[in-house]
DNA sequence: TCTTATTTTATAATAATTCTAAATAATTTG
DNA sequence: CAAATTATTTAGAATTATTATAAAATAAGA
């Protein structure tokens, strides 16, 4: 059972609609795993529903949020949240030149716990910001122009 | 040597003016280990200068951070930047409830990594979400409540 | 004191997100 | 099938945190 058709059936378990524009969406996370924000989705799937708004899409990404299938990331520079869609636990790296968030093939220490210091665990959010591997060879001074 | 004072001579040193605002907001810091938002820390000092504006807050913890005294950190439910002024890595706790964001005495793992996976680390962020401590008292259950 | 650069202030602008109310679509009930 | 109910979508207004701008105030140096 591939991701998708879980959220579905978790939708309609909590007797939401899986209305076209919902699937949209989805569709766009599963073929897009850039931890888009709610625009960058709005854009795309604006091609095949012309008429959606953008509160369409805030509003489907918080349900999916509630039902625990998409994670909200506050990592950018900018004031404004990112979507991931994966399941596994992991870290995020976020380049402050080209603004690329990166997932980190490491799991998130203390991911496993329940709790903390007597506090109840929900989520577990671990990110670096620095300077992603592409961008530090284009900016790296070449052998011509070095000393 | 106190925190305030090696930021003090640090604003110096960036050829950064020390002015009575700025000061006034480097105490509230130094006093109010709450990770404040900017609202909160021109509410306060405000008392002191009342003809303070909130972009003189914002211009002044720009400052702070630029000369890395102090962290930006994104863990509110609402899209706002809270305030660290703790010198030593560690990671966060936020309440979804009370929404107070609790230090958590354990350093972050990779901390002192320089590079991960290439990129060039220079900030490590490690939160936790959920229901805190005090919370999970008020809404737990009492005897005579239970079944 | 005059000059210059910096900072503060007040206000306007921006941008992400949320809210609202009307329109639409789907579902249930008779 | 038709009417009634409910959930959803839409368009656009409202909200809110933050940033930008420009004029006034301040500070430092010559």
């Amino acid at each position: 059972m591939n991701k998708k058709k879980i959220i579905i059936s978790k939708l309609r378990e909590h007797g939401v609609k899986v209305t076209p524009q919902r699937v949209a969406i989805i569709d766009y996370l599963e073929k897009n795993k850039i931890h888009p924000t709610a625009e960058d989705i709005y854009n795309s799937v604006i091609n095949e529903y012309p008429s959606i708004s953008l509160a369409t899409v805030y509003n489907t990404l918080d349900k999916l949020e509630e039902i625990k299938q998409i994670i909200k990331i506050k990592i950018a520079d900018e004031n404004k949240v990112n979507y991931e869609y994966d399941f596994e636990p992991h870290y995020h790296f976020y380049c402050k030149l080209c603004k690329k968030i990166y997932d980190i093939d490491i799991p998130c220490e203390y991911s496993k716990k329940e709790e903390i210091e007597g506090h109840k665990i929900e989520e577990v959010h671990g990110y670096f910001r620095g300077i992603c591997k592409n961008c530090r060879k284009i900016n790296k001074p070449t052998a011509s122009s070095g000393a």
